[in-house]
DNA sequence: GAAGTTTCTGCAATCGATTTCATTAGTTTC
DNA sequence: GAAACTAATGAAATCGATTGCAGAAACTTC
């Protein structure tokens, strides 16, 4: 029987220092408190000892759990893969753990009530704006103000703090730029959902562009996805059954845009030549996707980066409640290869030539 | 000044159903040692106060914080965000929560001792080979019997759990694949590292087909890399300048076979035509690249969930320190459109024509 | 040198849940 | 009906760190 040595306590770096533990505590915490000579014989004793804080017990006592929570609709996506690098990188680098959430599920406010209540996380990145408002009322009534900030997706409440780009114009711009290509039978990939301002500000620039090019939308342009590459492969499908094919089309994200383009070229039809795609993101295999996918690129690392920082400066603020922060950061069109201009007259009909 | 109301404590439950508290907390996990009428009671008073249990309060009197650490090398890789995908929803499914750890700086001991004696963690997931046997010892040792899988890489070490697909064989058969189509100037893009055998193991199966067909590998087929996209596309910088052109290559990921295939592409090396590619992983958008590639897969969502199943039994297991498992998984080699036969006469020098 | 400061330290209460031990009430057995 | 159980409950100690309060020592100030 090996014998399991405890983890050494405040306790045994007090005795082994010759002082109390309240003297302990604070030359740890509080340096400058405690004589020159103390603060010494207490750092000699921690290395002897091997000492690490109980992180539970000074949560207990402090009410405060140096954790925080990363919720994300999808971490399989890319895109959120990045984010999550970028936030796990600041939370480590200034001493908080990250709990990382997943397509929170039927009642994630419930779940999310007990996080705080629980006393297992100080605060909340929510990549995700699935969560519908009535919900997020009763959730930050009880508690008070509620460190919570939102980002890539907008809740309605806009008392909350956010960090996101101005999905509208992104749209608009991306839009706009397959009409000045001169294309003008554009359609919309779009992905629908009850509560994400996110894809309905997407199809709203998207709608914008077009009403400002005085191009009508019928309905059969936009076609609904889920974000996923196999939505985007079967919004590929629906695209091919069109009468009079629209030649560009312009996609909530990347993974539905290659998903889109892999189901037409599956049918012969040819990008850039029989269609020009935007894509959203640019996640990182837009750039090496054939062809290069031109698509508007979102500031991943600096929006998860930037979500945590604002998280973690307002825990650790002693001046509660100030206003509400709205970041908003700037996004950019890379065009790539993906899209060109419109061909005046129709394109031939190759595409039996293919093999 | 709002009234922020502090959450309900197990006192407050204990008043409001007339019982103690040591009562309460046995009729909340031990439902059997109190009597149906004080469960109901219990019951009521819980549903009455909202009470939650604060787990730092029982994290400190249990010393089990019902949270588990899972480690990657780089959360960024698309095969790793699917394997915490599946990793998280079967933690959360258990009710622990996951706090997530990536690329482990300098010295990851240190900061993975803090998490155990902190009583932050009870066990961890290790998706990523490259800590080194002489630390690992050094942190097994203070506490006994370490709650550690490790997965997808494997670790020198084999008194500790694991789970993860025979890379060697895998590789072996995905070089095999290519042999197999008549090719027999083959380049492997490689990731090296000190301390995974993840990668080595795929060098050496890659070597073993090799060996097996007679075919002597100069050095220079054997291109680094280190995992991502961007390498990819510096291999096959490298690779274009070759004199006696190879027919084909094996990728050590998806990532490096997709960068590697887009290098060659913008240099008018067109694949399957003058190069077979075989990757690895099967990440998603694999099946949808310009050509579908043909690659290895590994069942990435059972690995996460796999590993962290087996950490959750353990810790749940009442008889500590049974034998290590090794579990291996099998992987495919899924054969889509990347690779193809070789033709007997070397391919005309077409790439002048190309666009 | 007395009174007032400042600096340093320790005692003991506290955070909230769990569990040992003891007590009471109720049930079985001979 | 007494002895020997079993079942249900509560009082109080415990986990490990923090901090208000108070006391001791050292140092000013007049």
């Amino acid at each position: 029987m090996t014998l399991i040595k405890k983890p050494p306590t405040i306790q045994d770096v007090a005795r082994e220092a010759n002082v109390s533990t309240a003297t302990v505590s604070r030359a740890l915490s509080n340096p400058e408190r405690v004589s020159e000579l103390t603060r010494e014989r207490v750092s000699a004793a921690v290395l002897s000892t091997g000492y690490t804080i109980n992180q539970a017990a000074q949560s207990l006592r402090l009410k405060t759990a140096r954790t925080i929570v990363i919720a994300f609709p999808n971490i399989g996506n890319p895109f959120y893969s990045n984010v999550l690098d970028a936030a796990v990188h600041e939370a480590s680098s200034r001493g908080y753990g990250a709990l990382v959430a997943n397509r929170l599920g039927d009642d994630p406010t419930r779940w999310l009530r007990d996080y705080f209540r629980s006393n297992r996380a100080d605060g909340m990145v929510l990549f995700d704006g699935s969560l519908d408002t009535g919900q997020l009322q009763g959730l930050r009534t009880p508690l008070g103000k509620f460190p919570l900030v939102v980002a890539c997706d907008e809740l309605p409440d806009n008392r909350l703090h956010s960090v996101m780009i101005d999905n509208r114009i992104a749209a608009r711009d991306a839009t706009r730029h397959l009409i000045g290509l001169g294309h003008r039978k554009i359609v919309h990939i779009h992905s629908p959902s009850k509560n994400q301002s996110m894809s309905s500000d997407r199809l709203l620039g998207f709608l914008e562009a077009m009403l400002e090019a005085q191009i009508t939308v019928p309905p059969e342009w936009v076609i609904d996805g889920d974000f996923s590459m196999i939505s985007g492969e079967q919004a590929g499908e629906i695209f091919l059954k069109l009468s009079d094919r629209p030649t560009a089309a312009f996609a909530a994200n990347d993974e539905m845009a290659i998903g889109f383009l892999a189901a037409l070229r599956a049918a012969g039809v040819d990008c850039p030549r029989d269609i020009s795609v935007v894509g959203f993101d640019d996640i990182s295999v837009a750039r090496c996707y054939v062809p290069p996918l031109t698509t508007m690129r979102q500031p991943r690392e600096e929006i998860g980066r930037l979500a945590t920082k604002t998280l973690l400066d307002i825990l650790e603020s002693d001046t509660q409640r100030r206003n509400p922060m709205h970041i908003v950061l700037k996004s950019d069109l890379i065009i790539r290869q993906s899209t060109a201009p419109l061909v005046a007259a129709p394109a031939p009909k190759r595409s039996a030539i293919n093999a």
